[in-house]
DNA sequence: CTTCATGTAACTTAGTTAGTTACGAATACG
DNA sequence: CGTATTCGTAACTAACTAAGTTACATGAAG
């Protein structure tokens, strides 16, 4: 199966958001991080406006930016927001009737839930200030090693 | 992103294997349990006789057969076999040299490895046995209260 | 040596997602 | 004003994936 690169993509996007807090962002310039087409950008984080982690303002000098501090959006609630699904399986009933599949399907729920219970309650504790201070972090190495030598 | 379905029909098949020991069955017979196509089931199973987890045998009174007792067959080697991913974003490099990129993947690959960690452990606790213990809860269900009507 | 079954390659079809074009709506600025 | 800028969104195209299908070679049983 592929694997989706949107959750990946987003963040790198809202991470230079939160890095300029104090100017909106244009999706082409956005677009640009992350090489691909404004409308991409903005069909993406459309789910995000509607959760309240960004804003987005028409017209001149508008653009995105983030809707509350870094530190209270966490990656469960972006990934969320992406709909993206946390587990890749599905159990859709194929065979209505039939007591193995129904077997099969229970167990497999029942696991599933689990999983995203603990996979959410993870990712909730992942902010997008911990993403900010660790790319503060690599910056300031740079800095320091190319000081070095 | 569309979910996929074959942990959950290969599941089916080998519980339906599990429940007939003495005797192989044909990709025909497992392709009727899932309503695919013959070929497909071979395809998809492939990777599990590598695995050792089925057996097949061609000619004449052939087919497929499980490997080891199911109480030793776990999903987690289902899975692996199968080649799923549990988890589905993808952390691919786009901007190599981004140090925002970098923060985000190296969070993100963080995750990835703790929760595989995870869904692995919990799904190695899961067998094939439990799978066909469950359905014959079910059936037993079914006959008693068909009975008691 | 015929029949049955798997193994596998090659092709077709369907469905999903990214990318693109186009244009309407809202906002700022002179 | 009205013009430039920017988002919102629909519609289309292209690329990619996975399932389904056909065909045939290989191997085993009788």
């Amino acid at each position: 199966m592929k694997r989706n690169s949107r959750l990946s993509s987003t963040l790198h996007i809202l991470v230079h958001m939160a890095d300029t807090p104090d100017q909106a962002l244009t999706s082409e310039q956005l677009a640009g991080f992350i090489h691909t087409n404004p409308v991409v950008v903005r069909r993406t984080i459309a789910g995000l406006r509607e959760a309240g982690i960004v804003t987005s303002t028409r017209g001149h000098g508008g653009g995105w930016q983030l809707g509350r501090a870094p530190d209270r959006i966490s990656l469960a609630e972006i990934s969320a927001a992406l709909g993206e699904t946390l587990l890749p399986f599905s159990t859709e009933p194929e065979s209505p009737g039939c007591l193995v599949e129904q077997a099969v399907i229970a167990v497999l729920d029942d696991f599933r839930l689990e999983a995203e219970r603990l996979l959410t309650e993870r990712l909730s504790h992942i902010t997008l200030a911990d993403l900010t201070a660790d790319f503060h972090r690599r910056y300031d190495l740079i800095g320091v090693s190319s000081h070095a030598v």
